[in-house]
DNA sequence: ATAGGGTTAG
């Protein structure tokens, strides 16, 4: 029974990929708007698609409406991602692979996109084989892939290849390496455990006149408190402002990021400081925020947060509802869990299993069984059936659901 | 048109 299931999957999946990989090569003429729109709606259908089939399908779509490399690297980025989770290590050749059948391939912004769809999937060989085929391809070479490299040695976590390939590359290819080559390698630096080196690389970009921009600061800065080094952290804290470095939203957040286990005034207060230097805080900088005050047994101003945030034209993310969800079950206040529950389903960014389960659990226990067989409903509407057998049996446990009829939608799945 | 910042996990 499994295996016929197992062969149905990868059949299924075979021609979703075929049909993903001729789409590329299909001449469209689809006017600019409609693809603009086409695209949109694909990636926010990716963003909460996990079934991996699924995800190529919605990506076919996007291929086939390709305008620019940046347009469609996100639905491509978590094409490849979810395929990587699934361990579809072949289909992901396949895919990338087909795109090479391209024309396109000859514009190095398109080649690169593909090197680094090869590094978020970890396999980083296939990026490097990649790149030493662009002679071969016709792609002419500057930092720009490059670049694309380095990034997806990266991702594909193998930090400490970057330097070796940093100057390896570079020599081989007569390459001069730009501000974003510097950052990525100092970025490297930073996640073996060694932003001093990643300091050293800094003071080279000064020496030869690369500019050193706040992203460079920042990776350094996030390294240093990360591994507890405050005093250094402050430093180039100080540096940075000195220097007329141009601060911004993501500086301030690692500072932010640093002191939200502390008082919520110290948070407020590095919130003020941005405010009044004109940077304003985002989504990221009002998580922090709201974490602290519920940290603090501070709910009512957790709310205060939560419901300004579009006041202060920012939106909810995914990890603002997982917080926030988590935070409020803690605290009990389940009602409330329910209503911001349903603004992330809403929104269609809806928390996983485990943020939810408490919910529900509460909910029954507070006899709001309404709620909570609403919340188990509209899961079933959104999510693919491997997930949702873990809902099954929360049901049953929780007396929602008769093991009856539990059994007979098995047969007969409610829609 | 290539670098940084949260959270994510099996």
């Amino acid at each position: 029974m499994s295996s016929f299931l197992a062969l149905r999957r990868v059949r299924y999946f075979s021609s979703a990929t075929t049909a993903a990989a001729a789409t590329i090569n299909s001449t469209t003429s689809t006017d600019a708007a409609e693809s603009a729109i086409t695209i949109s709606k694909a990636k926010s259908k990716l963003r909460t698609e996990y079934d991996p089939d699924k995800a190529l399908e919605i990506y076919a779509t996007v291929s086939e409406h390709y305008t620019s490399p940046l347009s469609s690297r996100y639905a491509q980025d978590l094409t490849v991602k979810r395929l990587a989770k699934a361990r579809r290590y072949k289909d992901i050749e396949k895919l990338i692979e087909s795109h090479k059948n391209d024309p396109k391939v000859k514009q190095e912004p398109y080649l690169t996109t593909l090197i680094r769809s090869y590094g978020l999937a970890g396999m980083f060989n296939h990026a490097l084989n990649t790149y030493n085929q662009m002679d071969e391809l016709g792609t002419p070479r500057t930092a720009v892939s490059f670049n694309g490299l380095l990034s997806a040695c990266n991702y594909s976590k193998l930090f400490g290849k970057v330097p070796q390939l940093f100057v390896e590359m570079s020599e081989k290819y007569n390459l001069r390496p730009n501000q974003f080559s510097y950052g990525i390698l100092i970025k490297s630096y930073c996640e073996i455990g060694s932003p001093e080196l990643g300091i050293e690389k800094m003071r080279e970009m000064e020496e030869k006149g690369i500019e050193v921009t706040a992203v460079v600061f920042t990776t350094i800065l996030h390294s240093l408190y990360k591994r507890g080094k405050v005093e250094e952290a402050e430093k180039i804290w100080d540096e940075m402002v000195r220097k007329g470095c141009e601060l911004d939203v993501g500086v301030y957040n690692v500072r932010i990021m640093h002191v939200h286990n502390d008082k919520p005034e110290s948070v407020k207060k590095l919130i003020t400081e941005m405010t009044d230097a004109g940077i304003k805080p985002d989504t990221i900088s009002y998580n922090y925020l709201m974490n602290c005050y519920c940290m603090n047994d501070m709910m009512a101003e957790a709310k205060k947060v939560y419901e300004g945030l579009e006041g202060n034209c920012c939106r909810p993310n995914a990890a603002t509802f997982r917080t926030f969800i988590a935070h409020l079950c803690n605290k009990e206040m389940f009602e409330y869990g329910y209503k911001v529950f349903k603004k992330s389903v809403e929104v269609n960014k809806i928390p996983d299993f485990g943020t939810l389960k408490p919910l529900v659990e509460g909910l029954v226990k507070k006899l709001n069984k309404k709620d909570a067989k609403g919340l188990i409903r509209t899961l079933r509407k959104k999510f693919p059936q491997k997930i949702l057998k873990a809902w099954d049996q929360v049901e049953v446990e929780l007396g929602l659901i008769s093991i009856e009829s539990a059994r007979n939608d098995i047969k007969a799945p409610r829609t």
